[in-house]
RNA sequence: GUGGACGUAGCUCAAUUGGUAGAGCCCCGGCUUGUGAUGCCGGUGGUUGUGGGUUCAAGUCCCAUCGUCCACCCCA
């Protein structure tokens, strides 16, 4: 091999075996998905760069120093895009639907963060995000959350845990945040170099800050549960209050802050200790405020994204769909009629695969290789007779058929 | 972006204190003519991630670079 040539780091191929387990994934989330009534939306992949920098947030990691951000040859500041909620809203705007009441959206696809790639942390990653627009109060978190909850349950994926917290909103939470950055300032000399820049920028960041002589002395800091504003507050009853009447288990984090700036009031993660520090698999909340930071009117919003490669990671192989019959053609002689038989068969709805011609052996071979259910053979005799050779591969049981009486056979599938 | 572990055949891994790169699996073929899964025999396949350096001699030591993984960080 001359220079190795390969993929970007971080950035890697969905092989057979992986986009099996993505194809289930998908085909879980569309059922679950339409039993609410929510439709698809397929959004650009490039996004103007300055959609990520007032929505996601300036100061984020995302837009600062994640982004796949550049110039393209008419000199417009693009970017791959890094999360989808800013598109869906940018969507929303543009498609003019302000006044066509609620609507309910679910997406899949690729996004891009310039991250130091870990497990369950990629370069390209996919995901699979619902938005609500124009929804209003918690009975519409209440059920996205049961929603999220059912669609892993039908993956299969048991252990994770619903953390859910308020982030209060833009009624309280200028208030909240003062009385965190005085409690803050008051113990800058005992908080690490992060905590300190971010007692400014953004001080709700500090409150899960991992270091543990910083979490020592945070024990009683002010928490946004205990400061929000009555509406706030009633809201984040409603919501658990909710999930109570659906048997939704949750415990409130209340040191859960987002990333993303747009966030308000409800915030959620569904979380798993089985996939190392990548413990997120499904995340989400409110962003109410995020329309009209947007252009558009004050319109509620809520939404959740999960990750597709750590949903994966979470669920055993998928089974490829067994084949039902490999074509053994013997001799150049008998090519022609096994082409046409194999061409029948298929479209008769088998899985057919046409070893190719060759020694019997080999084709054998290549049908025990591919887990067949049997071998249908084809060669002088079968040619002059008109029929086929079937034979069953595990119990090697053999007989001649006409070969309407083989499809019937194989139609079957019982053996 | 910071710190650490690792990179040998398609895959999983060996290779004493530097001394001629190996095994298993897979793949291809043979063990009488049109019959597989077990067995036996044989074969293909490597400039040891890449590029430099030290040495009589480097898979092994040193430097750089690329990649994977882990932690931090961040998040889905």
């Amino acid at each position: 091999m001359a220079k190795k040539l390969q993929s970007i780091r971080g950035i890697h191929d969905g092989l057979p075996t992986e986009v099996a387990k993505w194809r289930n994934i998908e085909d879980v989330a569309r059922k679950v998905f339409a039993s609410h009534a929510i439709s698809e939306v397929r959004l650009p992949i490039l996004e103007p760069k300055s959609l990520f920098v007032r929505s996601v947030g300036e100061e984020t990691d995302i837009v600062s120093k994640e982004m796949y951000a550049f110039e393209d040859q008419g000199g417009d500041h693009i970017c791959l895009r890094p999360e989808g909620t800013a598109g869906a809203v940018r969507a929303y705007l543009q498609a003019g639907l302000t006044r066509a009441g609620a609507q309910r959206w679910f997406y899949m696809g690729p996004m891009f963060r310039r991250e130091r790639p870990q497990k369950g942390r990629l370069r390209q990653f996919q995901q699979i995000g619902v938005e609500y627009f124009a929804v209003n109060g918690p009975v519409a978190d209440v059920e996205m959350l049961r929603m999220a909850q059912q669609f892993l349950d039908e993956l299969g994926i048991q252990q994770t845990r619903l953390e859910i917290n308020t982030l209060g909103c833009s009624a309280c939470r200028p208030a909240y945040r003062e009385t965190l950055m005085t409690y803050l300032k008051e113990r800058a000399e005992s908080l690490c170099a992060t905590c300190n820049d971010r007692i400014e920028t953004n001080p709700m960041r500090v409150l899960d800050c991992k270091n543990k002589t910083c979490q020592a002395q945070l024990l009683d800091a002010p928490e946004v549960v205990a400061h929000v504003c009555d509406d706030c507050d009633a809201h984040f009853s409603g919501l658990k209050s909710g999930l109570d009447a659906l048997a939704v288990d949750y415990t409130v984090n209340p040191r859960i802050v987002r990333g993303l700036d747009y966030y308000n009031r409800t915030a959620f993660e569904f979380v798993t200790d089985q996939l190392g520090a990548q413990g997120t698999v499904l995340a989400g909340g409110r962003y109410d405020g995020l329309v009209e930071s947007l252009g558009g009117p004050a319109t509620s919003a809520v939404g959740f994204a999960a990750g597709m490669e750590r949903l994966a990671m979470l669920l055993p192989d998928v089974p490829e769909p067994r084949l039902d019959v490999v074509v053994a053609a013997l001799g150049d002689e008998s090519l022609p009629y096994s082409l046409r038989v194999a061409d029948a068969l298929r479209q008769q709805g088998l899985i057919v695969i046409h070893a190719g011609g060759g020694t019997a052996k080999r084709q054998f071979k290549i049908a025990d290789r591919e887990n067949s259910r049997f071998v249908l053979v084809i060669g002088e005799d079968e040619v002059a007779k008109g029929g086929v050779m079937l034979k069953h591969l595990k119990t090697g049981k053999q007989d001649f058929y006409r070969l309407d009486d083989a499809v019937q056979i194989l139609l079957a599938r019982d053996v």
